[in-house]
DNA sequence: CATTTCCTCACCCTTCTGAGGCAGGGACTC
DNA sequence: GAGTCCCTGCCTCAGAAGGGTGAGGAAATG
């Protein structure tokens, strides 16, 4: 009985590697793909597979919100992340929200056939590289969804006086929030949290 | 008489999927593959291909660098950048290397296919998508190296008081330097001229 | 109920930033 | 040789950013 596996990811030639990597493999077969989060819940619906490739950027529906939904519907769900690079924010985000796996694109085929058997088989398994990074940041405190919202404006550009007015606070809370960040992400200006946040997952592009 | 083809990614899923989808087609052969710049020139030098598909982002050589040098060699190489997403700065000093087609990954096949035949006949092929960036941003006034430099260092959270120590200027001229930069992209302030700059592929992440 | 975390706001103070204008020297082009 | 672009430097000055500290209310957590 062959591992039924399902593949997201709305890169195209992406599947495409996906499919031609499980065709050589005897023990796996794939039962479908999806472009989005949106598609990849139907899809899961449909097939119910035994393991899940999922991408976290995606067009109509995150990847971490993919898992949510699924595993809201069927909490047994083996989900694998499998992304170019993401931070550790993003991967801890992943691993809460229940994905067995976190691996980066770019393995070499033994690695991933290996992780989807791992994950088939009810293992968990995280790449030493992210494990590494979660280990790294996992005792820092992250931010909090204010923080969050506050560092997304910054890095569209705004003043604290802007940011105060769009998040309709005073503009004295608003540097408070931004002195809670640099202290947060140990940065040296709110450029340097920016890109930390932007390298870290925890603000998208 | 197949068009022989060099695939160059450091993603080797990605590489996967090319080979899947070049065999599928009877008029053309993968002959090599690379997973970096270096790579990709020696590649190039043994093969000598119809045509090079040749990503941006990569380890050891990027990609521009890689077609500067295998263009430098044989300036007749058709070389099409395939790359996930880039700003119009990229796109536009591919092409300037000697690139004939910028391409995005996650396009449908036919579109992929069809632009490796054009190029294969000489043709050049440029996305409507980043024509349009190109024409919007192509008046602008690019960043001088010098600006660059700068914009990399104010990236990495360095006021203008370390950048000009790292660059062993004074510090009236990184604020000129600022200044000048914050102009040209259009930016309200340095952080949002550093994302301006990531997106519009000036600065690298 | 006690504690903690989060969000909110306030005040003081120093430093940095960004706008504006100006100008010389070097390199390159026409 | 004239023009242009780039890098360099200088000045002023208002406004913004960031460090430090404190503190109150709301909500969740134990």
């Amino acid at each position: 009985m062959p591992i039924r596996i399902l593949c997201v990811d709305d890169h195209a030639l992406l599947r495409e590697g996906i499919a031609a990597l499980i065709a050589t493999q005897s023990d796996m077969t794939l039962v479908a793909e999806a472009s989005s989060g949106r598609e990849a819940v139907a899809q899961f619906r449909l097939h119910q597979p035994d393991v899940t490739l999922m991408d976290l950027q995606m067009g109509e529906m995150n990847g971490i919100d993919a898992i949510i939904a699924i595993r809201a519907e069927w909490p047994g769900a083996k989900i694998i992340v499998l992304t170019t690079y993401a931070g550790d924010v993003l991967a801890q985000r992943a691993l809460k929200a229940g994905a067995f796996a976190y691996v980066l694109k770019g393995l070499i085929r033994k690695d991933i056939l290996e992780t989807i058997r791992d994950v088939s088989r009810g293992l968990k398994r995280i790449e030493p590289n992210v494990a590494a990074d979660l280990a790294q940041h996992q005792a820092d405190t992250s931010l909090t969804p204010r923080e969050v919202q506050v560092l997304t404006l910054v890095a569209s550009g705004n003043s604290n006086k802007l940011i105060a007015a769009q998040l309709q606070i005073n503009e004295e809370t608003a540097k408070t929030h931004i002195k809670s960040i640099l202290a947060k992400l140990d940065a040296n200006d709110r450029t340097h949290a920016v890109i930390l946040g932007l390298r870290r997952g925890v603000i998208g592009f």
